[in-house]
DNA sequence: GTACCAAGGTGAGCGCCGTCACCGTGACTG
DNA sequence: CAGTCACGGTGACGGCGCTCACCTTGGTAC
């Protein structure tokens, strides 16, 4: 895919033209990263925006301890590095790639000048800014309301969301669930096992399903 | 106070010019709240912007069993509401006012012209969603990784940020301390005091000085 | 095939902290 | 002044969930 062809798959990008495009796809450099490699290390400087052209990258927090939280997973479409920028403030955590990502690079002049060159991204932008705020605060409500079932429950909804509400296609390990609902794999295993028990979800191999939406919603502390 | 005084006031507006802001003025409501009010509920359609221009507000969800958490508390100056007429979704959260409050209201009409008309504002929302975010992320980590007495300690230093990094002033109850960091009252009474014996903060009466910015540091997992 | 490793299931133990209960204190009000 | 209420201190108890330890399974490399 050329790189004009993946700045206009951004949703942030989408609207527009044929040769703003263009002449933003000339501003930036492609770069390939593979599965594993750090892209971002907090307290860097930051200072470029980053879109997925294809891959799979994770937002992540390491504590003390070398815990992982993360915060989001970016596929294609989605950036990030746009906080540094915007604010001047130092990355605030780190970017790895999940799986080998290609990722589109746009400098911080490149950047500042498109936006005042077009408003109508300020627009976009702030739109995403305003989605990833919702789902942060969400996020804390969860933490600090709900038990791990709870939460559990809610990252299913919101997986199985991205595709018909029914199914959750992407693959995860129960690893990788616990960095992002704060829990450990163990207690993952545990609580999915006791919804399956339930009928609350059915697991069949690496497929799983929601057969009861109302029940989890309700476990999800959702009206 | 004048209208057009108090929307200067205001960070986002601070650099617009005299007649800009006046107009800007005139499009605005003004509007008290008494302590305790909903000034937002969760759900509402969300059709305004609103700024603090005297008292205190905070931001709160609100779990089935009616367990508050408080997302963040907003001052003079700062504003809210401008989620929902970014990314058209309904409120996110409630809003109750802490103090009698009064607020400037600037509906969505209004908001969206002024947006058009002066590019700069759009920057400077842009900067202030991005310094949320960051906080809404450091949230998360700290909901995730730090134990109570992390999460308090974390509390304590941006308290104490908010003044000359040392006492903190804000006059604030263990209750509402609890709400912040998703704890219980009982807890935070006793972390609080478990810090004090160790010396890495002075009680005295309301007043809180932190003692020992380095260790406190630490407990909160701050490099 | 065998070796290896990631993923996941499961039991045992225990510690953090939420909850309940009760009390003391200070501020405000009638 | 007594009464009320918000705030905070403290003890007791118990449960959720983290940790540790070990095993099974399935996929992949060689």
């Amino acid at each position: 895919m050329s790189i004009t062809e993946s700045v206009l798959q951004v949703p942030l990008f989408s609207h527009l033209g044929e040769q703003e495009a263009a002449r933003l796809a000339e501003a930036m450099r492609e770069r390939t990263y593979p599965k594993k490699s750090v892209i971002l290390f907090e307290d860097d400087p930051g200072d470029a925006l980053f879109i997925v052209a294809r891959g799979q990258v994770k937002v992540v927090l390491i504590g003390e301890d070398g815990r992982e939280v993360i915060l989001s997973v970016l596929g294609q479409g989605d950036f990030f590095g746009e906080m540094s920028l915007l604010d001047d403030e130092p990355r605030s955590a780190h970017v790895i790639a999940m799986e080998d990502s290609e990722l589109l690079i746009l400098r911080r002049e490149d950047f500042q000048r498109c936006l005042e060159e077009t408003p109508r991204i300020a627009l976009g932008l702030l739109r995403s800014l305003s989605r990833r705020l919702r789902r942060a605060d969400d996020k804390i409500g969860g933490l600090a309301l709900l038990d791990v079932t709870g939460r559990v429950a809610r990252l299913l909804i919101e997986l199985a969301d991205e595709g018909d509400g029914v199914t959750i296609h992407r693959r995860i390990t129960h690893h990788t669930i616990a960095q992002m609902i704060g829990s450990s794999r163990e207690t993952v295993s545990r609580t999915m096992k006791d919804l399956a028990q339930r009928t609350t979800i059915l697991i069949e191999g690496k497929k799983i399903t929601i057969m009861n939406r109302g029940e989890l919603n309700k476990i999800a502390g959702l009206r």
